[in-house]
DNA sequence: ACGTGGCATAGGGTTCTCCTGTGTCAATCG
DNA sequence: CGATTGACACAGGAGAACCCTATGCCACGT
């Protein structure tokens, strides 16, 4: 019962001879011979017709024909993927992306990758920072881009740039000038990823802020998708945060504008991957693609 | 590159244990352990994470999850097909049968067989004679029903019954007296198997008959089918040969009569097997069907 | 602090795989 | 008609794979 054995019937069912299928299989005539003979005996049935000239495949042959070709198929396909994943010329690089990773530079990133090795798939999971930091510490992802600060050890962390958080609203009156924590505490926040909550790294640097003075923050409203948060806001619902990223994009609605906080705030977007594992080579080659795109060490943004 | 491993992957990863798949498949854990870190190596790649207190399939394992269940499941179906050869419990019992099969027993033979074994599918393949004995000389068919005489050395003949042949006709002119060899030979033959010619049994009873006189036998029109020829001859073609089965039939056209050979003539039909190789209990049981659905030992009808 | 669950390591026995070398038999060719 | 060729079986031996028992290590829960 082992693929070898399957593979020898299969080869030598379609060339119609042990000697042929041999060399087709790169071993020798007795070796193919033994295969078959096992496999046979192991069931106590006959599955070829030796005959002096040529080979027959009896019936019962003919019925596990079908069978031994899809082990045969699906072991090649195995060792495919599993070489492929070894050598970048096919397979996939399975990335962990923090969710706000659309708005930086990353489709780009993606574009000149598949560029350069276009049999490598490519298969973002866009996950909360959190998470990504989870499923790579795990081992579940090789890799994966993150905001700071995470709590896990087992984690190589490589800060590549930040980019500055701003105070949204649709009131200018409450824009005039640079947010101090105090008032941030006060305001009528609606923030978003409900799910992950004060674990989110953005909201862990706030936190800790008030905390220095006393102070919590509380959300008057969570949501769980930036859009839907800025959609409330601009109608008038409350005030939110925003990084640099988003405030210049097209998702920022209209209306809605923005004020540095007194004491600058930033995300800091990181590369992160697990201590001890080893990186495939694909993995690897897409963060050298995500070092080499950063413009500079750590600009503001 | 074994079923094993591909197994132990699939289970440990389904699982999420080593010791939980060693018990599912019956093995020890240090196995399955084994089996998964031979696999590992093999290709230089990580499947699982060991975490201290469970188990994580790495991205790499995710793509090779598919393709290993894939070998799994078609070792399983080829085991079970192996195994159900041998066991009356399922598979398929392959018959060759004459191509006339149909107007005997044979139908009924198939009924009783599958009552009694309703998991054992049965194949009947449907052939000239000739055919069938090549095939079970060969061994791609086990066993099969033919008419006799056949050439082969390689095969143990049990004859079962014999069936009266005549020579049919739609004119009643010709159908006064039994029929002479010579008329026979003088006639305007319409003959089917056309495929085969004078290597059928039938035919070559004839033949020799005319030889013994030095005549030969010519045929007008050679059809494939017998339901061609008996078209032919009731709209007066010529004549023919149909054995009693037939006659009796709903096949024989309306107008169409028969009358017997001055030397009675039958055909034998026998069963054949492979003189050398072992018969599939499912083959084995089917024979023995058959010879005992036989009502005595060769009756003349 | 101790027991438990789960994986890794070590060492040994049995079987499988693959090799080389040789024998046998039938078909083919000079 | 004898020699050659092609294809499979058989024998014996080296190396690896598979599976076992026994034991160690580590984190977790009581």
């Amino acid at each position: 019962m082992s693929i070898g054995q399957y593979r020898a019937f299969v080869v030598a069912a379609e060339t119609g001879s042990f000697t042929a299928a041999a060399i087709d299989l790169g071993i020798t005539q007795p070796s193919v011979s033994e295969l078959v003979r096992r496999l046979e005996s192991e069931y106590q049935v006959q599955l070829f017709v030796r005959g002096p000239r040529r080979l027959t495949l009896t019936a019962a042959g003919e019925e596990l024909l079908p069978h031994a070709q899809q082990i045969v198929a699906g072991a090649e396909a195995a060792e495919r993927t599993l070489s492929d994943i070894q050598s970048l010329e096919g397979g996939v690089a399975t990335f962990g992306l923090l969710r706000n990773g659309d708005y930086y530079l990353l489709s780009s990133l993606i574009e000149r990758f598949h560029a350069e090795y276009p049999n490598v798939r490519v298969r973002l999971v866009g996950l909360n920072s959190v998470e990504v930091a989870a499923a790579v510490s795990t081992g579940e992802l090789e890799a994966g881009l993150v905001v700071l600060p995470i709590d896990d050890e087992d984690l190589v962390v490589t800060p590549l740039f930040r980019d500055e958080v701003f105070y949204a609203s649709a009131d200018p009156a409450r824009l005039q000038k640079p947010k101090t924590i105090a008032e941030f505490c006060a305001a009528p926040l609606v923030l978003y990823d409900a799910h992950y909550g004060w674990r989110d790294p953005t909201r862990r640097q706030l936190a800790a802020r008030a905390q220095l003075e006393g102070l919590r923050v509380e959300a008057r409203i969570e949501v769980e998708h930036i859009e839907a948060a800025l959609g409330l806001v601009s109608r008038g619902a409350g005030d939110t945060i925003v990084c640099r990223a988003i405030a210049e994009s097209s998702t920022m609605p209209e209306g809605v504008g923005v004020v540095p906080f007194e004491e600058p705030l930033y995300d800091t977007i990181a590369m992160i991957r697990g201590r001890s594992a080893g990186l495939s080579p694909a993995t690897r080659e897409l963060m050298r693609f995500a070092r080499d795109m950063i413009p500079g060490p750590l600009p503001q943004g």
